[in-house]
DNA sequence: TACCCGTGGTA
DNA sequence: TTACCAAGGGT
């Protein structure tokens, strides 16, 4: 009498797809490189998964070379000054990142001799790393038995369980079902696995269930309704503010920079002089709060939506003489693009000056 | 715990 | 066009 074959568990099924259907990314050494002896640089998986938190692969590519041409180890980013980091990250958001990441960097060097923790734990303990990247660096670079959590692994655990409770208190159930799903053998490429079929197949509009790995042992799919998951609680709406951004140019092509201070919204980055950010307009006009008295002309406004509120700025260009500034210091135009210049402060100088930046590249 | 923290792509 | 959301962390 045959013996009856047993289910594959999960965790072969996802590796056997992963092993035909990886994405190839800079970062990330291909199972078959690893077969032939080459193993993943724990400053590479670092770096990239740093940069991926809460960001897309695709804008994280240039950067991720960038960084390595100008920084090839974690003592050289450790030595960089922070400026340079900050101008680097400058474009990619959530700029928290840049300095925990100098911080971190500089933790590697002077603490561990310019080697990373090996371990989930010691990873846990350093600047920028929370529970999901501690769990990723130490499977991925040092193939530790790491369970990791991510919004793809989310996706993808609440349909295959169909599970019905809302995020965020759902979370200790699907971490539970990833501690159980994580094999002791390649638990690094199983979370890669879970995360590229989160971000090709179980996406989370209109899945591609007929070729998905999961899809005869899915409970969301049986259900025909996998879109339903991961059911979340209701978000609130984003509150509006308004504000006002002066752009002053010299004859010789100046303009008046500041830099923020280092904590809170844009911290660490540069800005041309703003007034504060309101849910409305304080009485009298808005030029009476300009950094200093000029013919202050209004061209137009910016939009600029941020994680919880939108901004509405109003901005003003004035030309004038380099009238001395206490608080900030005149950049030539041309030397802009060299500068910590978040998203918004490049719209707004672009607004009032409207060839300050080189055309993005195609 | 709940809130703060960017940006750009997609449907 | 609006809404969603992407390899989350800090406080």
């Amino acid at each position: 009498m045959m013996l009856q074959n047993s289910p594959k568990p999960h965790a072969e099924l996802i590796l056997a797809w992963y092993d035909r259907h990886h994405r190839e990314l800079p970062w990330r050494v291909s199972p078959s490189s690893a077969k032939a002896g080459k193993s993943a640089d724990p400053y590479h998986i670092w770096l990239s998964e740093v940069m991926l938190q809460q960001t897309t692969v695709q804008a994280v590519k240039p950067y991720f070379n960038k960084f390595l041409s100008l920084w090839p180890s974690v003592n050289d980013l450790a030595a960089a000054p922070v400026e340079d980091v900050m101008a680097a990250w400058a474009g990619l958001g959530y700029y928290a990142r840049a300095r925990n990441l100098k911080k971190c960097a500089e933790a590697v060097a002077a603490g561990h001799g310019g080697k990373f923790p090996d371990t989930e734990a010691g990873l846990r303990a350093l600047p920028g790393i929370g529970d999901y990247t501690a769990a990723a660096v130490a499977a991925i670079a040092f193939k530790r038995q790491a369970a990791v959590m991510d919004g793809n692994i989310e996706r993808v655990v609440s349909r295959l369980y169909a599970i019905d409770a809302p995020l965020p208190g759902s979370k200790p159930l699907m971490k539970a079902k990833v501690v159980e799903l994580t094999p002791p053998d390649r638990p690094g490429d199983f979370a890669q696995a879970m995360m590229d079929l989160g971000a090709t197949i179980c996406t989370p509009k209109r899945p591609t269930c007929a070729l998905c790995p999961f899809r005869d042992v899915c409970l969301a799919f049986a259900e025909h309704d996998p879109e339903r998951f991961p059911v979340k609680a209701a978000k609130k709406e984003k509150p509006v503010r308004q504000g006002a951004a002066f752009v002053a140019v010299t004859p010789d092509g100046e303009v008046l920079l500041r830099r923020r201070v280092n904590s809170g919204l844009l911290g660490g980055m540069t800005e041309v002089p703003t007034t504060a950010w309101t849910s409305r307009l304080d009485g009298g006009t808005t030029t009476q709060h300009a950094p200093f008295a000029a013919a202050w002309e209004p061209c137009g406004t910016v939009v600029h939506v941020f994680t919880h509120f939108e901004l509405r700025l109003s901005v003003f260009r004035a030309r004038t003489s380099r009238v001395e500034s206490t608080d900030g210091w005149w950049e030539p135009v041309t030397s802009l693009d060299a500068q910590a210049l978040p998203t918004v402060m490049k719209k707004a100088i672009s607004q009032a000056v409207p060839l300050a930046f080189a055309p993005a590249k195609p």
